[in-house]
DNA sequence: TCAAAAGTGTTCGTAGTACACCCATGA
DNA sequence: TCATGGGTGTACTACGAACACTTTTGA
């Protein structure tokens, strides 16, 4: 079995990630609750070995929990004030609880390494949520999608990295389509909607709604989809590109 | 004398500044050539102590070469391809060449330290260019305003650097209203433009962008300012808050 | 025949663009 | 009186917001 090796990495830097899902009309986070302390939930994070590229460092937690390749990925902001660090979480546990960390295969140096001070940079992904199972990483105890409105308190300023890669998206989503990577191949216009609903919570007008995507061009119209409902059937749509 | 100390700061990991100013109806950046070597300019740059917040490090690394406090900066990307690093440039030194590095009072550690590959902030930051004596940091020969777009060849990736920054600068311009930070305390509707025209590099129509300004509401009119030109005389404004 | 939801069209107001005109200034 | 550059007004266009109307579907 690999064991945590701090020393392959860069001290004091680390990435958090913000992977976006979206199910029943919910725009929702990934989250884990970290494999010491009872009930420390936090983002997705890692560090980065001294010979990889912050992106792919990203994108290996990324998988590290996903499973999945190929996701879209984007850095926002670097987290990085004093206060930073795993001090109170981790620093004071060798000498409370000494055998629930060596018999999980952590040793006090990787203690000591890991309630250093972090400098953190923030990437938000975002992901077809029903092709993700969701798996623990290394230090995760459990991981689980919780409703972005709803997250718990995260360890340090997590809540904080995880409104500010929100703020990351809405900017973002128009200018640069990333939205339908949230939705399955294909999809009703009230679909797109109510995820952009969802991300800018807020209304939307149906009518312009639909002018204003179909204007972007980036969608291909599929045939209807009939839902046995007593209305009339809506179109599917595919992303194109 | 202050000696340069690597122990003090969290390894690997450094911050670069894009120090935009504005002078000649040109947009201009502030690049230092590093002490050692011939002829290699880069951005003025810096590390993090390991108890200061990564803006504070960028603040004093301006304040080094700027002399001004209270500067509008903000992080706009970090840049972390592992081919970051100075290995070229001062991996080989101590061997090539020991007194001209001992002479100015660093070790072979030092060289050691600064030849590793390195996780960079970019920070760029708009000063009034008249305000500013330019003056050298810690590890430079001397600093110097150049035009953006005759930036000569700079170290590692710090020309994407410079134009990343700029891209940066753009997006900000219009919805933060920091262009202001790049004039003087007063200035006519004309210079506003020209500045613009500097940053976009390209022309505006001088009416619109008028109204446009003026519409933001964030300038206050003065006197009119006699330049002895043969025409009208143009307003003088002043940015408000 | 009806309610529900989808699709489409029309109008209105605003913001940006292009064009035109007048004014102040000093030679 | 003139050239130069500054200030302002008007018309055209594009875009989004608000409103209205028609169509399809299954009960």
């Amino acid at each position: 079995m690999k064991k945590f090796q701090p020393q392959n990495f860069i001290a004091q830097l680390s990435v958090d990630c913000v992977i976006f899902g979206y199910k029943d009309k919910k725009l929702k986070v990934l989250i884990s609750k970290i494999v010491f302390g009872n009930d420390f939930w936090s983002l997705p994070g890692g560090f980065i070995l001294k010979n990889e590229g912050i992106d792919d460092a990203a994108k290996r937690v990324l998988q590290e929990r996903t499973s999945l390749t190929d996701i879209f990925l984007e850095q926002f902001h670097v987290f990085g004030n004093t206060d930073r660090s795993n001090n109170d979480l981790f620093g004071k546990m060798p000498e409370t609880n000494d055998e629930t960390f060596t018999e999980k295969g952590f040793s006090k140096n990787d203690f000591e390494w890991l309630s250093n001070r972090f400098v953190s940079i923030g990437y938000y992904a975002l992901v077809d949520i029903d092709k993700v199972k969701p798996k623990k990483g290394e230090l995760d105890e459990c991981v689980e999608w919780v409703e972005i409105s709803e997250l718990p308190k995260l360890i340090m300023d997590h809540n904080l990295i995880a409104q500010k890669a929100l703020l990351a998206l809405r900017q973002n989503l128009d200018q640069k389509l990333i939205g339908f990577n949230l939705l399955p191949d294909t999809f009703t216009m009230r679909e797109v909607q109510e995820l952009y609903e969802a991300i800018y919570d807020k209304p939307f007008a149906r009518n312009n709604f639909q002018k204003k995507i179909l204007d972007l061009g980036v969608l291909e119209r599929l045939e209807k989809k009939f839902t046995g409902a007593a209305n009339k059937a809506p179109y599917l749509y595919r992303f194109l590109k």
